[in-house]
DNA sequence: GTCTATACACCGATAGAC
DNA sequence: GTCTATCGGTGTATAGAC
């Protein structure tokens, strides 16, 4: 791509037709994937013409990376909810595991291979993420492991992300084989370090933040 | 993409220049990602020009689905090996979590999304690779499972496969935080599933075989 | 089997009118 | 703020010479 160094004229971008333009990269990219978010195509979706996309977003590359960093947040902000419910690590895993957008995921995940603003971009995202579960989590995980240096706070975070996020690509995809057991598996899990009508034990509020 | 009925000259599948061609196509789409699989790029990767990529592929499409093809058995015939070593669980386990080619791995994810033939060939891969793991791990995890009914072989089986997958496209992204500590939990799992000295309770050496 | 020549479509991006 | 016009580049694919 082209690397501009914009002497053009641009829009704010806080109006209407930039937030309709990220709407329309989304659109396009989980249904024909990340190769058909073009400026026309997106243009289409939107119902501006091409030109028009370039008064708003310099390159193609900064409208991909402001709809990306959309989207983050957006996750961010629903994991954080997720964390405050009276069950954490329950809510954490629904709405890790709900397949909304997996298609979207696979697409950025790809695109991150090659393309260094996403790249960047998600891993500063994924550390955030972490460091976010981890603060909310860690303190229960531990008062419930049978020894933290094995079943450490950590790794049970990561395999319930893991899982979650590969069960609804496979969904997305059509595999379906094998969820509902491992959903069982998932679940009796989560029971042991979160029981029902349990609260955690009196602890500092503040957790460790200690982290690579 | 254009559909064509193939009114042209085609050379013999089992040439040296298609299997450099679909050696070029994992190079081009490791590197570059799915977009960057063009007749000129793969060509040029391959050292001959852009139009005889149509002597021996029909259409782009036909390339990619051929290098998929050649890929998925290897990875078949890879794990199958490992599934025949001494503590199979182990060894699929390390041969899951090898980040190899996990670039390549994301690309064909989002390229099943939108791609018919790449999707149905995932879902027919995808099935028959559960197949081969569950038939070979199934009994052993069965012996040592406190419940089957909630820590099923299938349960445990996909667990591990998705770990493994996940840590290796976050370590193929630059994301390594927790990945020590997830290897650890994990690799106690396995230990009490498959110890190290130990053997499987004697049971008739053929597995059943069944696979599509 | 591999080459040259060529068709036609689509893409990113710019210039400037309204 | 959105339009028309337009440039140079790249893509798939075909025809036919060597």
């Amino acid at each position: 791509m082209r690397r501009t160094v914009a002497k053009r004229r641009m829009g704010p971008p806080d109006a209407a037709t930039p937030a309709a333009l990220m709407d329309a990269t989304e659109a396009v990219m989980r249904e024909e994937g990340y190769a058909a978010v073009t400026s026309r195509r997106v243009a289409e979706r939107a119902g501006i013409n091409q030109q028009t996309v370039y008064y708003y977003f310099q390159t193609m590359d900064d409208l991909l990376l402001a709809a990306y960093r959309r989207r983050t947040q957006r996750v961010l902000d629903r994991v954080q909810q997720a964390l405050s419910a009276a069950r954490p690590l329950h809510s954490f895993w629904h709405t890790s595991s709900d397949p909304m957008d997996a298609a979207l995921t696979m697409e950025y995940l790809a695109l991150a291979n090659h393309n260094d603003l996403i790249r960047l971009e998600t891993i500063e995202f994924g550390e955030r993420l972490r460091r976010l579960e981890v603060d909310k989590l860690a303190e229960r995980i531990r008062q419930a492991s049978p020894d933290p240096q094995v079943v450490s706070p950590f790794a049970v975070i990561m395999a319930i992300t893991y899982v979650a996020h590969l069960l609804g690509f496979e969904a997305t995809l059509g595999l379906r084989g094998g969820h509902r057991e491992t959903r069982v598996l998932v679940e009796w899990c989560l029971r042991q370090i979160e029981p029902a009508g349990a609260r955690a034990k009196t602890m500092p509020e503040r957790t460790s933040q200690i982290q690579g």
